[in-house]
DNA sequence: CTCCAGTGAA
DNA sequence: TTCACGGGAG
């Protein structure tokens, strides 16, 4: 029963505030400069940004390498998420903005979003639900680890196949799942770490592998 | 599987 | 000092 572990996740947590920003196009610059960095460094990038008058598709697609990598060099990988940026910003023009993007069918959507360059599964899905609105649950590496933990996972199921067997249990509302995305983030960095800490963990009663030593999880 | 890279907590 | 970070490309 996976609706009892979010309820209590819900019931633990509320509304996280996700995902914080000011129109689509900023929650797509947040998922590229977000890729396996801390979201408060990806906050320092993003003020960089809005400093130098970069956080717009046009001046961000046309300013120079080294100037928008030096806008977001807390970020880090500031080299490949410079050109990440640019492809993006490349696309969106193309593609009518925001709400040429908007107008499309979700899979359309997905499709044309994982076809830029340095945008996958997990970014574009981001961007799918928190930019547009749209019902994806976004599966990432803290949902194989807790779900996995938990006991819900038969062993490694391909992104694909998570993410719609999830979409199929829960039928949430694009809300639902945005803030089911942010529990399994924040659950997983303040309990269900690398190295679990289940002492303190708001759905420990819950879990499959509650009581595993710690080190393997 | 290996780079990419800065930042703060443990 | 190491570890971990709202990952993805080559």
């Amino acid at each position: 029963m996976l609706a009892g572990l979010f309820e209590r996740l819900e019931a633990t947590y509320g509304d996280l505030g996700w995902w914080p920003a000011r129109d689509a196009f900023e929650v797509a610059v947040g998922a590229v400069l977000t890729q396996n960095t801390a979201w408060r460094n990806v906050e320092r990038a993003m003020a960089g940004l809005t400093e130098a008058g970069l956080l717009d598709p046009a001046a961000m697609g046309d300013a120079p390498h080294e100037t928008l990598a030096e806008a977001i060099r807390p970020a880090g990988y500031f080299n490949v998420k410079t050109r990440r940026l640019q492809a993006l910003c490349a696309a969106w023009r193309a593609a009518g903005g925001a709400e040429g993007l908007a107008a499309r069918e979700t899979p359309s959507l997905r499709a044309y979003l994982l076809d830029i360059h340095g945008v996958g599964r997990e970014t574009a899905d981001d961007i799918v639900l928190y930019a547009f609105y749209r019902p994806v649950f976004v599966v990432d590496a803290y949902t194989y680890r807790i779900l996995g933990r938990y006991g819900w996972l038969d062993d490694e199921p391909p992104y694909e196949g998570l993410r719609e067997r999830l979409e199929t249990t829960l039928a949430g509302t694009p809300q639902a799942y945005q803030h089911y995305h942010a529990y399994l983030v924040e659950l997983g960095k303040e309990h269900c770490r690398p190295r679990p800490r289940c002492a303190e963990c708001p759905v420990t009663d819950l879990c499959g592998k509650r009581g595993v030593a710690a080190g393997q999880g």
